[in-house]
RNA sequence: GGAGAGGUACCGAAGCGGUCAAACGGGGCAGACUGUAAAUCUGCUGGCUUAGCCUUCGGAGGUUCAAAUCCUCCCCUCUCCA
């Protein structure tokens, strides 16, 4: 293939009406789309009825669970593979064992290979609720990096030099910081770059932090004689704590599969400017209807709550389905709202034992509601603690056999169940 | 290869022979206030059978009545020179 394009015809009025519908689509909830002109190009062809696109979007199976973060790419493929393009969702089995840099201020460890295999099952298994996978392409990068030889790499990294290398701003950051950088992380980007290569992306989707991986495919691909992909990058959606990008490791994500009250309950609790963010980022083009809701409260009008209630069940119902989020937004207003004890709750039994009670600690202990007997120590002493709605203040509190509601802060709950 | 700086609790960072379970800040947890929002305020934040005891300051030894602090060796990081 040859990175010369041959002199396209005009495009016709109808066939540059659906070109800008696709391109609208395309650029909408992005940062930045670049490389159009190429994208334009290559879009003709398969308006004209040549193939569609192959797009092609990268995870690091690292972390197994997948967060709303990840659904910003992930609802782009979507709508790309709604448009009629191919989905191609790439599990960086390879890379993952190199392990990414980018964003990030440490180096990041390398994972065993059978992490990787375990944690990319449970990838696509959550995939597969927002994005129609029978009828996308799954591949594994290490199909054509395990049989690379060293010869081969090194080939591909003379493609590039140190120079541009340190300008990238993760590396330029650490670098200038007197961190440490690790020879293999500069070999990271031109391993995501070969995927491109190997898969002849015409596209490929990222978040902003992949910008600079994202661009060096382009130059990789040409340097293989392939016509360069077009980059469409993404804003990072932040955590919940609403300063550190979304990540199951900062502690601040919604994971699409947890609990629907959790991810009720999470997205009720972002701050208000906050909601705002997650309803642009995740909004997808679906939500024009709440529009008008939306701008009220970015102008302190409106009502904040409601719109947070509605952007809370959408959320549970895209990942998890209306019955989910129908039950969830009960749970949130009977317990979080009126203060009530749920409905259901995990239930832990207990045996008291030759003493015939049961210490408080060691309950709270059993329950996950504390690592440590001190720690649970805390909480009773600072009144966290509720066993039947009243306050235990006494860290020696024993309870004898009975059913108990036992409450840990504001939502942590469970039936003890004390049998002789 | 040479010279210098440094490795402290979840993170950042002070401490540099006893008064150190280790200042301060962030984070986390709990409480108050709320819309379980944010912001703010208060308290806690190694473990245990908790007025006491036990284990922590890169690792291993050593000096000392006593070491995060001094000595030796090792490991790791950064900078400059080659």
């Amino acid at each position: 293939m040859s990175a010369k394009q041959p002199n396209p015809k005009p495009a016709t009025a109808s066939e540059e009406r659906e070109l800008e519908r696709q391109l609208e689509i395309m650029r909408d909830g992005a940062e930045e789309l670049i490389g159009e002109p190429e994208l334009r190009v290559r879009l003709l062809e398969s308006v004209r009825g040549g193939d569609p696109l192959r797009v092609k979007f990268g995870v690091d199976p690292s972390a197994p669970d997948l967060h709303l973060g990840h659904t910003v790419v992930l609802g782009k493929l979507k709508r790309f593979q709604d448009l009629g393009h191919i989905p191609i969702f790439l599990i960086g089995d390879f890379t993952a064992r190199i392990g990414d840099p980018s964003g990030r201020k440490k180096t990041r460890p390398a994972l065993e290979p059978e992490d990787v295999q375990r944690n990319a099952d449970t990838y696509l298994a959550q995939v597969g609720t927002i994005l129609d996978v029978d009828r996308a392409e799954i591949r594994f990068n290490s199909e054509w990096m395990d049989p690379m030889t060293t010869s081969d790499f090194i080939r591909l990294c003379s493609n590039y030099t140190v120079a541009r290398l340190l300008e990238r701003d993760d590396f330029a950051k650490r670098y200038a910081a007197q961190e440490p950088i690790a020879v293999h992380e500069f070999l990271y980007p031109f391993a995501q770059s070969y995927d491109s290569v190997a898969l002849r992306a015409d596209v490929e989707l990222g978040g902003t932090d992949q910008k600079f991986n994202l661009l060096l495919a382009r130059e990789i691909q040409r340097a293989y004689g392939l016509r360069p992909q077009a980059v469409v990058t993404h804003t990072l959606l932040v955590g919940t704590d609403g300063s550190e990008k979304m990540s199951k490791s900062l502690g601040n994500a919604i994971g699409i599969s947890e609990p629907p009250e959790d991810i009720y309950g999470k997205a009720m609790r972002v701050s208000d400017p906050l909601m705002l963010t997650y309803f642009d980022i995740l909004s997808w083009g679906e939500w024009d209807d709440l529009a008008q809701a939306r701008s009220a409260v970015a102008e302190g009008k409106g009502d904040p709550m409601a719109l947070k209630h509605e952007l809370a069940f959408r959320l549970v119902a895209r990942c998890q389905g209306d019955e989910a989020a129908k039950a969830a937004r009960e749970h949130f207003r009977s317990v979080v709202q009126r203060g009530e004890v749920p409905e259901e709750l995990e239930e832990v039994s207990f045996s008291v034992g030759s003493e015939g009670s049961l210490g408080v600690l060691d309950i709270l202990r059993e329950l996950g509601f504390a690592k440590s007997n001190s720690e649970g120590r805390r909480l009773v002493t600072q009144g966290g603690v509720q066993v039947d709605a009243k306050v235990v203040g006494d860290p020696a509190a024993r309870l004898s056999p009975g059913t108990y509601v036992v409450r840990a802060g504001k939502r942590r709950f469970a039936r003890a169940i004390l049998r002789k």
